[in-house]
DNA sequence: AGCTATTTATAAGA
DNA sequence: TTCTTATAAATAGCT
């Protein structure tokens, strides 16, 4: 609609995703109530975010509507109990469980017998792109731990030189330890970050 | 919206009214459903019209996107008397749902920023083992249908051959068609199958 | 968060 | 109701 015409299919870019999640949510509310201004119609409006976040526009009570809309379709199923509500609203959730843990399982490369060639192709394409970023992430925060370590160390390096001045011109009373210098420690700027990260290889 | 602008209020003529509601509510029912596929969102629209007909749109069951409303409003209120033991087990259910969602998350490759050091480097090595058995059982997959695939051109070339034989015994009164030769097509062991399998790389 | 070039949606008219 | 069209509104890609 706009730039260029996009292709309606999930937006794979997840910032992307997100930015376009909210200006179509307003968009969508806004034309919502504009109909039911315009039009006197009951309207409610449940949007669920993938990361679970709930949003909605009513009419008029939420509760009314869903009330309203339930009636209708459970004119033909009994009014649901209330226990039987409570046991929908479990069955939903489990199923929910079931479906990401299936998900899970196969992301983690378990129970690939249950599918297809395209599937296992898609699989693939989602783990590629996940450890892509992952990788990516996981670099830049090492590169960024890599800066703290280095701008520590040569805070150090200053302290210490500091600490020895002061030590030369104030006769030595006392001998403490630790007073050595620990600047050689430091001098090299790239001494082995590898260590103090855990990581899988040395620099 | 068009010819003239109008304002955001109730539509006094009737006919008018009726026009209005039925361009509207498909446009945006039209507008949900884009949302829901762009950004992966679950959406439950309902419409009641003045006259009080019915029109609902939904990303998946309508009944399980207003479960899962209910759910998140009805934690309060919804029986509290008896009923601590159910809602304990939901508050579980809901957690290990969310827990879930997260991980998924993760192995996509979003929202990685929560996530330390340590937790990325878990993270890119399961990933990495993921793929490994995707990848192999894909691999696996392909070789059988590989192998089906070759096990077919014999059998044909097997049963061309025959057909063959038989055409030289018996005098031919009749020319039909598609008696030529297909061994040739076969007789190449290495004929290409990722065209016939839809591979994204050539064997 | 804003800004536009474009695409969409749609009010009025036929 | 459906189609057409002029115009308002929404919004994708940038900054």
């Amino acid at each position: 609609m706009t730039r260029k015409r996009i292709e309606i299919k999930k937006i794979e870019n997840l910032s992307a995703r997100q930015v376009t999640f909210t200006k179509r949510r307003r968009g969508l509310i806004k034309k919502a109530h504009q109909l039911s201004t315009l039009c006197d119609a009951e309207i409610a409006l449940i949007i669920f975010s993938s990361t679970g976040k709930l949003f909605e526009f009513s009419s008029s009570s939420i509760e009314q509507v869903i009330e309203r809309h339930i009636n209708l379709q459970s004119e033909k199923r009994l009014n649901p109990s209330s226990q039987q509500r409570v046991d929908d609203i479990q069955c939903a959730l489990r199923k929910d469980l079931t479906d990401r843990a299936r998900e899970l399982r196969h992301l983690r490369g378990e129970d690939l017998h249950e599918l297809n060639l395209d599937q296992l192709n898609q699989l693939e394409k989602s783990l590629e792109a996940g450890l892509l970023r992952v990788s990516e992430t996981k670099a830049g925060r090492i590169m960024n731990e890599i800066s703290a370590l280095k701008k520590k160390g040569v805070q150090l390096l200053e302290e210490n030189k500091q600490l020895k001045m002061e030590a030369k011109r104030v006769p030595r009373n006392n001998h403490l330890s630790g007073d050595y210098d620990h600047s050689s420690a430091y001098s090299n700027n790239n001494f082995d970050t590898s260590l103090k990260l855990g990581l899988p290889f040395p620099q």
